[in-house]
RNA sequence: GCGGGCGUGGCGGAACGGUAGACGCAGGGGUCUUAAAAACCCCAGCCCCAGGCAUGCGGGUUCGAAUCCCGCCGCCCGCACCA
């Protein structure tokens, strides 16, 4: 196959556009926006990237993966939706205006055209005529709708909340946004600040996000176990402890407090009570008192990053208030403003019982607190049990502890809750630690949130003739702070009620919200409502998803939320979005760093055979670190665009592929990608070679095939069969495999049949193509010229009968230790199997004369013998 | 601290409780070539080699364990002053 006018390569850089364009002009991956019911649906999602500017091997990796099942589905014969956007809102455009001039929206659209031709060329079965991108005012418009339909519904709110303001950019920052207790940005230290915020009423479905998890069967266990967590389910009490004295001026009066416990059993080995400092008790309690308010200013200061907390020491200050204990009569107790008591969870207050709670008991033994045991643990005696350092958290007998005495753990919560209600002081209650969500940000580049602040009319949704409100153009970022409040005129209007002057909100929506529903708005991406019902209801929930784990909570929570919500709403026809999630590993690459600290790219340094690296320039040793995640910094990213350039995208898929499992992190190497290229132009080589001694299509096989025949056949209808199940179960790395060995077994089958060859390379074409589509395509053109794209074939079947061996070999153990093997016709009966096994010489010097008291034949698998 | 996951050659990894290491990468040897690239062929867990030892370590269940159970050790991830 050497003559001159037969090139000897594959030429992927004219055949993958030529394949992209003939699907394209094919309209292979169209979907209807409500499916015929002709064929089952199949919608296979993955997450829609930000547009950053360039696609990552990240988006290669997660797209390569969501293409292979659509690919594959398609040719399972469902009716299959694919469809990609942009997550396009977000602060990055507006820092990009800031340091470069550029509008944000003109900086988002430009990303957006770059990385929809990368995408494009990376040969991806995705019906483009869905896309859009969350900041087109025709997407986020509907989203204000959405808005004004959950507003009425009453899950929406507006209140006061603690917030992390960064006090040099003048905005509210995400728990994300802060780093050791400073602005990410601004580097400012961030304070907390009580301020007026929209939120989403998540708490509202807290019960059955956290009940539907068990439901999701096609989830990964440690997903739902971190959205359980997250959802923070516990059982306990509510307790009001009256406060010896009212305390509080005007109207913020206080007369009792409030506590959340999971263990009213432990109640008589209460020593105080403690409160947050935002706690609206530490405040009453700082009126006239200089230093508490310096202890609450100092708590404020510090921030809720992770780091502060932990460094924190528990600290905290003794109000002077006393609260009566609901079951001593006549005891009272001292109330401290303590910064180890979040404000956030439960009532943001806590009764401190210092033997049964490690945090307690620290806080008790700096202040010189009394400690009295209340649980006995099991063996201990009364007597002699004593508390030290270590707080008793388990369960045990109650004593010290008056009509509880004698009681278990459990029983014990049970009595105390009964008495708790008889007496009116507390009651049983299931506390959330899901807290609902505060979408307001102060931000350009985001959707604006659909409502207006009348003086006389109070908080007025926008009128939905009114939608979308748009964002302004003429903006400023060179002052710090929302550029929509700065704007001289977008936020004054007239009240829609009362004519008279109203404000525009001028907070937009945390991008979450976009990226909350557009998985429903992909299903009629140009309907004139948000929600096109006949659409969604068909083809929701997405049947797969692919994405990270770095959104096992946030993205994934707050989408259940919203299917929910709109679920109830009755505008989608299921209460889930996701049926299926899968999440995949990353892609990293090993880093390279000089001794004097720089970082090399891959290409600046020579890498040894053991792994070891030198800098080219300079010929000095580099520190290696393998597996490293790919960044900028560490200049080991690798560009898909250069790949693909070099290799084609078939190549960056396959190897992306065949690597590893796809849920764990990959390495990218530079040995595995050009290991991929060379299978790609084997397989193309392949076809070539034989293709001169191939029978026309369809011929007959032989009807009394020889062996080669035989083997061939078996392995072609063998490798369907696997590559199927593989595919089914996500082992793309296997499907990978098996496809490597029907290649070597094709090679060596040059005597069979021609009929069985063609069999065979028609079958690698057709099941090499969810993977390397192109290249399939290409294979099939020169295979079956004129009949057609693969894209729209369906998948092969394996027959049972040619796939059946006609003699296995069977492993003989004795006593469970491998002696040999037989090979035994496949219906060879027990008798002829342990005959022939026992005639084995090995086994027979194993089995070494003596009696075999035992013989195991596992059919088809295994024969032991015990002796 | 709480919760979860994972330990198999030099590397990525395969293996319904049934021949451990498929397949690939890297490696060694060879063919072709003036040479290189490309391609092709062969070898390859370890050892005291008709045998023995090997899936982090130690036990157990089983005719038989990488796989199931118990206990350690190590690594990774998530949550975390959550009352």
């Amino acid at each position: 196959m050497n003559d001159s006018t037969t090139p000897a390569r594959y030429d992927f850089a004219t055949a993958e556009p030529r394949w992209q364009q003939a699907w394209e002009e094919g309209a292979c991956f169209a979907a209807p926006d409500v499916p015929d019911g002709s064929k089952p649906k199949y919608y296979v999602l993955e997450m829609f990237p930000y547009p950053s500017g360039k696609i990552h091997m990240g988006h290669v990796r997660n797209y390569t993966l969501g293409d292979v099942v659509a690919r594959y589905k398609r040719a399972r014969g469902f009716q299959v939706l694919h469809p990609m956007g942009w997550d396009a809102f977000g602060l990055p455009a507006e820092n990009a205006a800031r340091e470069r001039g550029t509008h944000p929206a003109a900086w988002t659209y430009q990303n957006i055209a770059n990385m929809r031709a990368e995408l494009k060329r990376m040969g991806l079965s995705i019906e483009w005529d869905r896309e859009f991108a969350t900041c087109d005012p025709s997407y986020y418009g509907q989203q204000q709708k959405l808005f004004l339909e959950f507003l009425k519904a009453g899950l929406v709110e507006r209140k006061e909340s603690w917030v992390n303001w960064d006090p040099v950019d003048h905005t509210v920052l995400a728990n994300e946004q802060v780093i050791d207790g400073r602005g990410w940005r601004s580097g400012a230290v961030v304070e907390k600040k009580q301020l007026s915020q929209w939120f989403l009423k998540i708490t509202k479905f807290a019960p059955e996000l956290l009940a539907a998890l068990d439901g999701l069967e096609r989830w990964p266990e440690r997903v739902k176990l971190m959205q359980a967590n997250w959802i923070g389910r516990s059982e306990g009490a509510r307790v009001r402890f009256a406060l010896e004295a009212p305390v509080g001026s005007g109207g913020a009066g206080h007369e009792s407090v409030e506590v959340f416990t999971t263990r009213p059993d432990t109640l008589f080995g209460m020593s105080f009570l403690a409160v947050a400092a935002e706690h609206p008790l530490a405040a009453a309690a700082a009126e006239g008192n200089p230093e508490i308010a310096a202890f609450i200013a100092e708590c404020r200061s510090l921030g809720t990053s992770e780091a502060a907390i932990e460094q924190a020491e528990k600290r905290g200050i003794d109000t002077g208030l006393r609260v009566k204990h609901p079951f001593i009569e006549g005891a009272t107790f001292p109330v401290w403003v303590a910064n180890f008591v979040l404000m956030e969870y439960g009532t943001g207050a806590i009764f401190g019982c210092p033997s049964g709670d490690q945090r307690d008991l620290d806080f008790a033994r700096k202040y010189g607190l009394p400690v009295t045991p209340v649980i006995l643990p099991p063996g201990e005696d009364p007597a002699s049990f004593a508390i030290g350092r270590t707080a008793y958290t388990e369960d045990g007998t109650l004593y010290n502890s008056g009509f509880l005495d004698g009681l278990g753990t459990a029983e014990g919560k049970r009595a105390a809750i009964d008495a708790l209600e008889k007496q009116g002081a507390g009651t049983g209650v299931v506390n959330w630690r899901l807290r609902d969500w505060g979408v307001s940000r102060q931000r350009y580049w985001g959707c604006p949130i659909p409502v207006l602040h009348c003086a006389a009319c109070g908080v007025v949704p926008v009128p939905e003739e009114q939608l979308p409100v748009v964002l302004p153009e003429d903006v400023d970022f060179s002052r710090p702070g929302n550029p929509l409040d700065h704007h001289p005129t977008w936020k004054h209007v007239a009240c829609p009620h009362c004519g008279g002057a109203a404000r525009r909100e001028t907070d937009t929506f945390d991008t979450f919200v976009d990226s909350s529903w557009y998985f429903a708005r992909f299903t009629a991406p140009k309907a004139a409502t948000p929600l096109k019902a006949e659409a969604a209801r068909a083809w929701l929930p997405v049947d797969q998803y692919i994405g990270g784990i770095e959104h096992a909570i946030l993205h994934l929570l707050y989408s259940r939320f919203f299917t929910r919500a709109l679920h109830g709403l009755d505008l989608l026809g299921t209460p889930e979005p996701f049926a299926g999630l899968f999440t995949q590993g990353m892609v990293q690459h090993a880093s390279y760093k000089t001794q004097d600290g720089r970082w090399l790219a891959p290409d600046e340094v020579d890498v040894a055979a053991d792994g070891s690296a030198t800098d080219k320039e300079t010929g000095l040793p580099v520190l290696v670190a393998r597996n490293d995640k790919m960044s900028k910094s560490k200049r080991n990213t690798i560009d898909p665009g250069a790949i693909i350039d070099r290799f084609g995208a078939d190549t960056a898929r396959w190897f992306i592929l065949s690597d590893n499992p796809p849920e764990r992190d990959m390495e990218w190497t530079e040995s595995g990608v050009s290991g991929a290229f060379r299978f790609s132009q084997r397989l193309w080589r392949l076809v070539q070679a034989a293709l001169p001694a191939l029978p026309a299509p369809e011929a007959p096989h032989a009807a009394e095939p020889d062996r080669a025949t035989r083997d061939l056949r078996r392995a072609t209808h063998r490798t369907i069969a696997a590559v199927t199940e593989a595919l089914e179960g996500f082992s793309f790395n296997v499907a990978v495999a098996r496809i490597h060995e029907f290649a070597n077994a094709i090679e060596a089958a040059a005597e069979a049949d021609g009929a069985a060859r063609r069999e065979a390379l028609e079958a690698v074409a057709r099941l090499v193509s969810p993977m390397m589509p192109h290249l399939a395509e290409e294979l099939w053109a020169l295979l079956r010229p004129g009949a057609g794209l693969v894209a729209g074939l369906p998948w092969l079947d394996s027959d049972a009968e040619l796939a059946k061996a006609e003699s296995i070999t069977l492993a003989v153990q004795v006593l469970g230790k491998l002696r040999g093997t037989i090979s035994v016709p496949v219906g060879a009966d027990e008798a002829t199997v342990f005959a022939a096994a026992e005639a084995e010489e090995n086994v027979q010097r194993a089995i070494d004369g003596r009696p075999i008291r035992k013989r195991i034949y596992v059919p088809g698998r295994i024969v032991n013998f015990v002796v």
